[in-house]
DNA sequence: TTATTTAATCAAGTGTTTTAACAAAGTAAA
DNA sequence: TTTACTTTGTTAAAACACTTGATTAAATAA
């Protein structure tokens, strides 16, 4: 679930929060009698909550499911209709930009170039742009908008909403992020680093559905790794859980940006990637990759010439995959999660570097962890912290319904006569 | 907090354990009106469930506090005398009992030999026989305990209350270790890993104090390390969360009792320590070790050198300390956790093993997490993991009796005339 | 049509928390 | 000493959430 309440809270409409998030992720349907069974309460107690989130147009009855005997069971839907949200995933040279509505459909998309290094004053500017222009697109006012979720590849102190020493986000650091969005759009922000989103976002509509502890391994430029555990984001003290980019592979390796020899990231990330395949190409192999310029030789290409069956191209990609596996074997072997995804740019563009990153994990893991946890390729594609972003902006905007902090938005997209 | 309550859970009286938890960790005592504040309930509501808690013995009202103005608040302190629980500590080599009242303090306490490789049904003989020995000792009924607390050194499926696929328990594995012992001395048990047990210890009465999340790890003849995340045990979904002592740290080591190669236990482990300096004597090295004869040289062994100048001793501390710093800044990078608590027998053999550790960390680990994570010893030395189990009995006494699961077992401490 | 089964609701009662007023226990100043 | 002030803790009535136990609803099978 992703309403938990620590003791040190108070438990008002606990159970309206539960009933609401379990309705949400529930793979087929639930209906309030299964509702009661899982919430621990009675039959009688759902009644009365679930007219109450019907009452709010929060939910809704979908068709009865057939049982095979006695009254079939009515079962109970998010109200996608009940509200409108926006999602914003910033990457280091991209910003994805969305609208959803509470069952975290994408209404419309925007897919922008960005480059984070320009700082929080001209890349917001830049994001608040992209948003209004989406919304006059979709001829949506600003005003109905519930709730935004923002990504950002850096280390989030969520309670804060602002990053704290951000490797590649020069000029971000306690940059009020979240207050200033806040200002300018009148609405709930909840800002996130982009891996735990990715993590959120596949645990929740993607390739870890029904884990309680997964992790989500983001393999783009750099890599970092986002982590749900116990069906939530768990973000580390200070923020900056999930820095597998950094952690030491080889003692004796190349030098990282990060001022550590022999990190990861030096090794395995998309621009240590594309570093290889210019020295290979400088080397004078006979590669695919002699045709590409230097400048325009990417991880991408890496992997187009890789699937094509480039054998040089490939060593680099699973060389990369094996260095990655080091690293997971070495995170299995800690948290033993359910399932670890592979996501990212780089890892999306062929199945060799999870072959590879599969194999490695499965010779250097302890064997009970090994049996359980699953390695697999994110489900949601490029889109992975876009929808974090999503579900991060439908908690708010529903929780916020459920509290009656907002008034009621029903039926705004494209209600029925 | 111990008492979190997911979704999927009726709250029944789940401000009464929030309250006591609130009550039993409290650094300085607490009042009702600081209770209210911290759980979101009026002051009213507090004096309700403090009377109750009251009239069940669990908590008790100590001397007024000063403050500056106003009326002086009522301390309130979890009631000692509240019931007896008792904890075992289960070791390789080592068996530790205690009986504890609610506020875990010892008061009786019994160190015995194990060989847990005499598989279940000898070994738990064993711990019933001390049992029963420690009770009657203090002359207390078996009846007259509320719980037990059980650690053993492999990973636990708590629910299941048995050990899985545990690498140096030969024939424990699956074996229903709770339900056997629940039979035998008819009262609630916990069972849970020794490594998760010190993590508890340290974070409820030791090093640890305050953390949110901590890492703590244990250096025995192999190495552990047990997870306090959000304030509570994480053992990850298969019960093996914190193998670190099986993370590799140097692709082209030694091979490792796992089947692996450069694991860290392989490093650093007690049992590696000593092989190292059985290696060093033979092979003529200058060193206070040589009048050892070498059946008896034991890490302990060579840390009392160690700590008496012999430079090699120290090499191979220092050496075992640098692996064991990789490990741990590979863990704050994936963790970080706001304290790492070093513990178990090696560790506390002296602080050159922390010193190297805390270099080698500060080495690796990334900027932001390095800031934050406090690298100290355990403070509870070798009974870490007794008090974790401490902690986990008096827990489910506590909360058991909070429920009315048990009668009122009130000053069976002796009780003042 | 009737029996059976499972789902959902209703009405009365229980227990917990809030509201709002008040009593208690201290300090500080007149 | 009295009075004002501050903060803690209590009380009683009302609000609220949930349970209990009975009832209604909607399906299938005989």
């Amino acid at each position: 679930m992703l309403y938990w309440i620590p003791a040190n809270q108070n438990i008002k409409n606990f159970n309206k929060h539960s009933a609401v998030d379990l309705i949400r992720f529930a793979s087929n349907g639930v209906s309030r009698t299964e509702l009661a069974e899982q919430m621990g309460l009675t039959r009688a107690a759902l009644t009365m909550i679930v007219t109450d989130l019907l009452e709010n147009g929060v939910i809704l009855e979908a068709e009865s499911r057939a049982i095979p005997n006695g009254r079939p069971p009515v079962v109970l839907e998010i109200n996608p209709k009940g509200g409108l949200v926006a999602a914003v995933d910033m990457g280091a040279t991209h910003l994805n930009i969305a609208l959803a509505d509470f069952s975290a459909k994408i209404i419309g998309e925007k897919y922008l170039p960005l480059d984070i290094k320009q700082g929080p004053q001209s890349c917001l500017a830049e994001v608040n742009r992209g948003l209004r222009e989406l919304l006059a697109e979709h001829n949506i006012n600003l005003s109905q908008l519930m709730a935004v979720g923002v990504g950002v590849p850096g280390p989030v102190i969520t309670d804060a909403g602002m990053v704290v020493s951000p490797p590649i986000m020069p000029g971000w650091d306690s940059f009020p992020i979240r207050d200033n969005l806040q200002k300018e759009w009148g609405c709930s922000i909840s800002l996130n680093n982009d891996a735990e989103l990715g993590a959120l976002g596949e645990w929740a509509y993607g390739a870890g559905r029904g884990e309680q502890n997964l992790a989500f391994i983001k393999v783009g430029s750099g890599i970092g790794a986002g982590l749900i555990i116990n069906q939530q984001i768990y973000g580390g003290t200070t923020g900056s859980a999930g820095e597998i980019g950094h952690i030491t592979v080889d003692e004796n390796g190349p030098l990282c940006t990060c001022g550590n020899h022999g990190c990861l990231e030096a090794f395995a990330g998309g621009n240590a990637i594309a570093l290889q395949a210019k020295k290979m190409v400088a080397s004078g192999k006979r590669t695919l990759l002699s045709s590409i310029p230097t400048e325009n030789l990417t991880a991408q290409e890496v992997g187009k010439a890789a699937r094509r069956g480039d054998l040089p191209s490939q060593e680099i990609i699973m060389r990369a995959g094996t260095f990655i596996g080091i690293a997971i074997a070495g995170l299995v072997n800690l948290f033993n999660p359910g399932a670890v995804i592979i996501g990212g740019g780089v890892a999306l563009s062929g199945d060799l570097l999870t072959t590879s990153i599969r194999q490695a994990v499965r010779e250097r893991s302890l064997r009970a962890p090994k049996q359980g946890v699953h390695i697999t390729t994110a489900m949601l594609g490029r889109r992975s912290s876009l929808m974090g972003a999503t579900v991060q902006a439908v908690n708010i905007a529903i929780h916020d319904l459920i509290e009656k902090k907002h008034p009621v938005y029903r039926d705004i997209l494209a209600p029925e006569k």
